[in-house]
DNA sequence: CTGAAAGCGCTTACAG
DNA sequence: CTGAAAGCGCTTACAG
């Protein structure tokens, strides 16, 4: 490995050196533990001393260095986010909530997408965080919902937060989606607009989230008395081929079904796909609902009605519950799925 | 700031402490010197006791800690993505191919979204990177246009690749991406069809691709001595619902043009969306073709005749710049946006 | 080609 | 409530 050019090396000779903790005893006439003491929140040190310092830290501009804070604590200020998921709208609104909750912390975000697939997903995940000495790490589906990973955290000292639909772990490691909400509210909308005979597409079943989407959904219809048709239940894989290889095959049964719920955006916009071919106009023969809402949902044509999932709010709330900040004072609601009606779906043919 | 937890205080007990050069040195016989001159590539060591050295590393399963090097070095061993391009398709693809391009080097991603408009970007991006002493920083469109961004890493020695679609910069810290070519292709492919009466949907004024593309496609209607008329320029801003309003405005006109050439993928799925609402067929009544290749262009009806641009190759190639990897036995039309057709575009109506 | 000393900028025991 | 010493795991001059 070439080493990095030493910092400042093509700098323009100022070198106006950035302060260090030794600055700040040497200016506010303490020791550098002191300063230690209140970069750290210590309450061990005096009001006016406190104070003091702190006017010093503020004058100079002083901040710790990360890496000599981490290397004396073992620990690096850094928070991985490790993920499996493919869809490029899911990683960014989940970074993008991370960073939300991150800001103004210190800590800095570090991407690590594997595949759960891949043997070596154990060894592999545990090098990257053992060698950064990672803070913490939020884990996503469907790696979240793999124990051994989480066992793992345990086992090296790393923190850890599993984003999945239900509860796998104890509060202090989890954010539920409840997705079963979601597959609830999907089948409350389509019975209220007169479908009988109503069909899903799930996601793989490597993915908890294909079950509780799918569980949720028959929650709904036997409030109304309905079942499931088991020949109404495809499997998909979440992808948008799939997603129309299973609506090609809903859709020749003798008695089709008059409204589809796709797993995920992906898929329904699969189903789309799949109904133009066979000649049926959405929502007027078949209705579709999806579940995400990302930006494809309003993209395709008809704009898909669709459960949202609040991911970047999800993503915040995982970034504070990771560095103990969490505040429990927010409205619980926005973290749960909704039903956002478009064009998609419609009352049931007459 | 809550001090973290000291690693390994929930480990079982077990503190199988990592090994550290120190260990290397005593098992190798050497001092920890000389350990370090082959961890970073010295030639200053003998072959045998290069040897010697690594097969202990080997066994030890060594690995240096990032952070210790980092201090001693006044450098970290982190790469930042800065960007402010809010497509979750490309940032997630550029951090893809930066991964790619980082793979087995030891270096980490960091990502640091910002807003080119925000007063105290600049501020804000030298606070990140000197609290952090990265290593490095890839910057993408439009933050990479800004040259004060440039100027402030050579001032506090920092290394970066800026990604654009024209160089603007010494050709070690630059990625073209060429979009000119872009735009050529959708004017030959367009005119091949028969179309003259050509329309174009731009970006925002303040991206260079905007300008580059359109730059493109008019040398592409020169080619065929056609030029572009004025009122057949739109300006719209890389959104869903500004090419929907473009499209509006172009498809009212009196002669209104027979293919749009959206400046993305997302302008081009509003251009659909307008022709529907005007009753226009594509590509029997309107041909359409968009930019960037997008799981979107695949997902739309029609699908979407557009520019592919090989994004997270562009991100290999700057993380690998950025490293000094640089595999130049590349080959280089890879990185170069390439025309795939699809369903929208076709023959000129008669 | 190899090593002993000092230092990177912090924190942890341990005293007082 | 505050501080002097030792240490985190590396690298940089400087010798030899």
């Amino acid at each position: 490995m070439k080493p990095p050019r030493t910092q400042g090396a093509s700098g323009e000779g100022l070198e106006r050196r950035r302060p260090t903790i030794n600055d700040v005893a040497r200016l506010a006439g303490v020791s550098k533990k002191t300063v230690s003491r209140v970069i750290n929140g210590s309450p061990f040190v005096r009001a006016d001393t406190r104070e003091r310092i702190e006017a010093v830290i503020a004058e100079t501009g002083y901040a710790p260095d990360p890496q000599a804070r981490g290397l004396a604590f073992r620990r690096s200020f850094l928070i991985g986010l490790i993920y499996d998921n493919p869809n490029p709208q899911y990683v960014v609104n989940m970074q993008n909530g991370l960073l939300d909750g991150m800001r103004g912390s210190g800590f800095e975000l570090v991407v690590h997408p594997c595949e759960r697939g891949d043997p070596n997903v154990l060894p592999e995940i545990r090098a990257f965080i053992e060698r950064q000495k990672l803070f913490g790490v939020v884990l996503t589906p469907s790696v979240s919902e793999d124990d051994r990973i989480a066992e793992l955290m345990d086992e090296i000292g790393c923190e850890y937060v599993r984003v999945a639909s239900v509860p796998l772990d104890e509060p202090e490691h989890m954010i539920e989606t409840k997705d079963r909400l979601g597959g609830l509210e999907a089948a409350r909308h389509l019975i209220a607009l007169g479908h009988r005979r109503l069909a899903f597409i799930s996601g793989p079943p490597t993915f908890r989230s294909s079950h509780e989407r799918l569980g949720g959904f028959e929650d709904g219809l036997a409030e109304a008395g309905l079942a499931l048709d088991p020949r109404h239940v495809a499997e998909g894989a979440y992808t948008f081929e799939s997603g129309i290889a299973a609506a090609r095959a809903l859709l020749a049964l003798d008695r089709r079904p008059t409204a589809i719920f796709a797993g995920n955006d992906e898929m329904a916009a699969g189903v789309l796909q799949a109904a133009r071919e066979a000649g049926l106009s959405v929502p007027g023969d078949l209705s579709v609902v999806g579940f995400d809402d990302f930006q494809i949902a309003s993209r395709i044509w008809p704009a898909l009605t669709t459960i949202r999932t609040p991911t970047r709010e999800i993503g915040r709330l995982a970034a504070e519950k990771l560095m103990g900040r969490e505040d429990e004072r927010r409205d619980p609601k926005q973290r749960l799925p909704s039903l956002v009606v478009r064009e998609s779906s419609g009352p049931v043919p007459k």
